[in-house]
DNA sequence: CAGCGGATAGAAAGCGCTTACTACGTTGCT
DNA sequence: AGCAACGTAGTAAGCGCTTTCTATCCGCTG
């Protein structure tokens, strides 16, 4: 099939070990060997075997990434923040898709695991059930144990875990946010949630309930739907609350890819917005930037945390420093006004 | 560390061979000794070594897939289907984005090489630079070599590499697409197209100039100008346009990403769409149709396609059927109107 | 009752690579 | 001159698994 060290090794005159020591560059190899021994290696189109090399190293040069949706681009940036990161220590970052199963997630953690990969960064909101977390701790044990690097980036460690996490503060961002809607006058305000039973869905709520609480607004004034985070589901969340209460005046969703299809949503129903509804979002997406109007966000430092998260993984940064806390900042740009009010420019 | 097969076979008094065999079940084993075998590994939270597996078997069970860009649900949705797909035949899908970068493609299709994995995908446009393709080339025959499955999907092969493609018909999409545009009267017509050097912004753009020509408009009148596939990309190609040619009456997008960049960059402009300038797009992401207006575009069996690649290579489906030829579809929508016109309903 | 074939289990030879350990010149000192 | 120390290269023992080949034990048949 193809070339192996040991056909190398014969073409160049050496033993396999030579081979090997010119390809990884940890020993003395004498210039006039090394040369013969390149030649060789060019001439037989020598390509390494991964799981030989894996093996008898007993370690791999790849990292990898668990997202829910690859087509989000709150995941999308993060995988790329990540591979650009690793990329700089040389290592490989594969990503893989649960497309938000929980059976999947635990499918690829098992891969990874038996892959013996460098690390494993998890990201994202992690489902909230008792018997997937235990699956899960039990599994990121393992790797550990294997000696890979577990780490989480944006979702809280199992029970029973060990393992740094990149923290992003979601609550008080989402408490920033709401505070800021009803501060500008805001008192039926919709919220589109993302998916129950999600750590980042029960984080982001909380922080929109304590804003609503501090307010004394009632519960009822303050309709609640779900959604799963993308953008369809924004745009039904979207029908479902001016079906159910037709009188808000500002709609919150849990992130941006949702208030885009809550956007779409009032248009196709002929709602102005901002005028006759505000609307807001979470993530700061670049597209939230360039749609009409401008969406008043939340910025997490996605990139950042999950270039963190990739310092972690390949142990160029030490996990000793505890949780890395990540903050949130509010972004006000041109989707909330008073109601019925004017459209307000942004700075 | 973990425990290895050795450890199992000690635990449940039997040889390595035996345990081997019922994690496999390639091979008769007893029902008591299957029991105490499955007992043991239970106990030892056994994990298989994939190196060790692979080196041994010579051959894994995943399957590589590479996309320029995972943040852009062209990318995603193929890369969805194709798990889908894989996962029927219990095989994983991992995602290695290059970013565009070519450099990048050939770093993580030597990483699949020598990982051995079952078979790669290559998706999305390739780089028409000879020295690229060659190495391409090399790499993808190389796997072939030591028997991995190397499918296109939506590019063509290299030269001097026999693979089996996914093709989309990219040239006759774009001819329909930009018929349609002529046929409601349009004769100054703007055309963002992909990066320069990249076969799908090539075919797309062949198809643009065919219908044209077939149409006899000057080229004056139908400036070009190159974005990168991105939505950012496509809302600064609209406003080069309408700085170069303030007259266009319609503005083509190579994809609908940057379809979306462009009706963002015209809203803020101050230009109705489509009364004042129509926009189409090309792909059909889910967001084009619940955009307003909902774009005109050109449907490509992304996810089909995928899984088609998906199925030869994992060696489902045979690939001596030649190449697999998706036909592209004309959706009419509202964002592409008579010049000046009023817009018209779908359907 | 000898002899056979089927069903199971084990022994052992790798898979291709890394990495102690060992071996063998050279140098550089005293 | 003699010995330590260094710089290089080779030997060979695995890494943890799969799989071929062989060995056993049965239940049957003739």
């Amino acid at each position: 099939m193809t070339a192996t060290l040991a056909d190398v090794a014969r073409r160049a005159g050496v033993s396999t070990a030579t081979v090997s020591r010119v390809l990884n560059g940890n020993y003395p190899v004498a210039g006039a060997t090394r040369e013969r021994v390149l030649d060789a290696l060019a001439e037989l189109d020598y390509v390494v075997n991964g799981p030989a090399r894996a093996l008898a190293a007993s370690s791999t040069d790849v990292i990898g990434v668990i997202v829910n949706d690859v087509s989000d681009p709150f995941f999308g940036i993060q995988a790329g923040g990540l591979q650009r990161e690793v990329a700089e220590e040389d290592l490989l970052a594969v990503i893989c898709n649960t497309a938000g199963s929980p059976s999947e997630e635990l499918k690829y953690l098992s891969l990874l695991l038996r892959q013996r990969v460098r690390g494993i960064v998890l990201t994202g909101g992690a489902r909230e059930d008792a018997e997937h977390e235990a699956a899960t701790a039990k599994l990121i044990r393992q790797a550990q144990a294997v000696g890979t690097r577990v780490v989480l980036c944006g979702r809280p460690a199992p029970a029973g875990v060990e393992a740094p996490c990149v923290v992003f503060d979601n609550e008080a961002g989402a408490t920033a946010l709401t505070r800021h809607v009803v501060e500008m006058g805001h008192e039926r305000i919709g919220y589109v949630a993302g998916p129950r039973g999600n750590t980042t869905t029960t984080a982001r709520l909380a922080g929109h309930r304590a804003a609503l609480r501090e307010a004394g607004i009632r519960r009822a004034a303050s309709p609640i739907v779900h959604g799963d985070f993308s953008r369809d589901s924004g745009f039904d969340a979207a029908m479902r609350l001016s079906r159910a209460d037709g009188d808000v005046t500002a709609i919150i969703a849990a992130n941006d890819l949702m208030a885009l299809g809550v956007m779409a949503a009032l248009r196709r129903a002929g709602t102005e917005v901002p005028r006759q509804c505000s609307v807001a979002g979470f993530d700061d997406l670049p597209s939230a930037s360039d749609c009409a109007p401008a969406l008043t966000t939340v910025r997490l430092p996605l990139e950042s945390g999950a270039r963190r998260a990739g310092r972690i993984a390949t142990g160029r940064d030490g996990a000793e420093d505890g949780d890395a806390w990540l903050g949130a900042e509010l972004l006000v740009r041109d989707s909330v006004v008073r109601p019925g009010g004017r459209a307000r420019r942004a700075r």
